[in-house]
DNA sequence: TAAAAATGTAACGATATTGTTACATTAGAG
DNA sequence: CTCTAATGTAACAATATCGTTACATTTTTA
């Protein structure tokens, strides 16, 4: 129905295209879909209509410095941008490095090593995507998602709930003032320093995890303070 | 309040004590937390102790395998590895980075180029974490607080659209059938397929949006097959 | 073009979520 | 221990969200 693949899209910008089209072919055969350009403004506006996975940068390109497209490409987007080039010195990888490129390959390579170090970039963005999820003890968050699990079943929360928890686990095991917290779950609202909302939020969120949990209290009373999230001993 | 420190611990798995007293004292200076080890057993506790943000491993270790290593750390954790070692063969690099390795590093290496290449890492897991923002033309979603901006404005919506819109982003320009959004936002539900549910809920979000927006309708109808989000010309 | 099918949309009742209140319980000060 | 302040908690009313329905409008079919 949809077109569930996850195929990725690389962009290959180089003048040389004897190269484009040796790259291209071994990447097609990796399984991604390759565009290209011969120029950096052509590049450039490519990157912005097809918005790539990641990009191969040459440094020599006819119309702009391949330093200069990858300062604008880094500005505007997030894709990876490893930068394929023939210069070996120590300051042009650093250079290039802090420019924004994520990784850096002296020509001539073998095209194996460029193929290990695309997946390996992704990779790494694939396992901190996964990373979203956290695990405290018996109790796991998926921020992204917003699913949140103990010991393996679902917990339903509301908003405000899950609001506390989130702020909960930012700083575990520290001790939360009551004002703090009302200023990051209420940002903009009046003052609810005389208010008992907060407590009865935290009885409700304390039900619903105690109700999965055989573990006693996460969320401890610090009386005459506010609240603390216990991660210890789980 | 809070302790709100940001700097990186980095665990240094070589045997060489030389070697690592260099790079040690080097990323210091550059301001992260160095933790060291000697052999591959005595990596693998302090990483399970510790939890480091990144660990540079030697693929010469006395006791234990370096590709083998990073093989069990990679397994158990999400850090970055970068390997360091003197093997230079293609096979070698590409052996290493099919392990699990973000970067390998071939010995003797400049350290300006390591640090380079450390930090681009964690640009780079910065940059994945902060792309959970997305935008499309006057648009802007940001998936980790749920907040959607159009215009700069913010629209308050509720879960159920919210995840409409996320599943309409998630296949920008594809046609997407009832029945495959009905699955996504309703996964545990009966059929819907004689409700007018989606239909009402649609409304609601394009509501919402056109509210804050001049442009014509971002969510598109296709009779007869379903909706599409319409991402071109913003 | 006319009929049929699909979609748009306002309005309604059901349910969920929220913040307040009142009273019970607990912790800490003296 | 006693008193007081802080916190726990059930119950309630206000609001938000949800899915259904009825009817209007649009699109497709024939």
């Amino acid at each position: 129905m949809t077109n569930n693949s996850n195929q990725k899209t690389i962009l290959l910008v180089d003048d040389d295209k004897d190269i484009v089209q040796t790259i291209q072919g071994n990447l097609v055969i990796d399984g991604y879909n390759v565009i290209s350009a011969f120029t950096g403004q052509g590049g450039i506006a490519m990157a912005e209509k097809k918005n790539p996975d990641l990009v191969l940068l040459d440094l020599n390109l006819p119309d702009l410095d391949g330093v200069a497209v990858c300062k604008i490409l880094r500005n505007k987007f997030n894709f990876p941008i490893i930068m394929l080039t023939a210069r070996d010195g120590l300051s042009d990888k650093v250079l290039g490095l802090k420019t924004g490129a994520d990784d850096y390959i002296v020509k001539p390579f073998d095209f194996l090593e460029l193929s290990a170090r695309i997946t390996a970039i992704f990779n790494r963005i694939e396992r901190t995507i996964v990373q979203s999820k956290q695990q405290f003890g018996d109790l796991e968050i998926n921020f992204r998602t917003r699913q949140v699990l103990m010991n393996s079943s679902t917990i339903k929360l509301t908003k405000t709930e899950f609001g506390l928890l989130e702020l909960f686990v930012t700083y575990p095991g520290k001790a939360l003032t009551r004002k703090f917290i009302e200023k990051q779950i209420w940002p903009d609202s009046k003052l609810y320093s005389n208010s008992r909302a907060l407590d009865v939020h935290i009885q409700r969120l304390r039900k619903k995890i105690k109700a999965k949990s055989d573990h006693p209290e996460y969320i401890v009373t610090i009386p005459g303070i506010g609240y603390r999230f216990n991660t210890e001993n789980r």
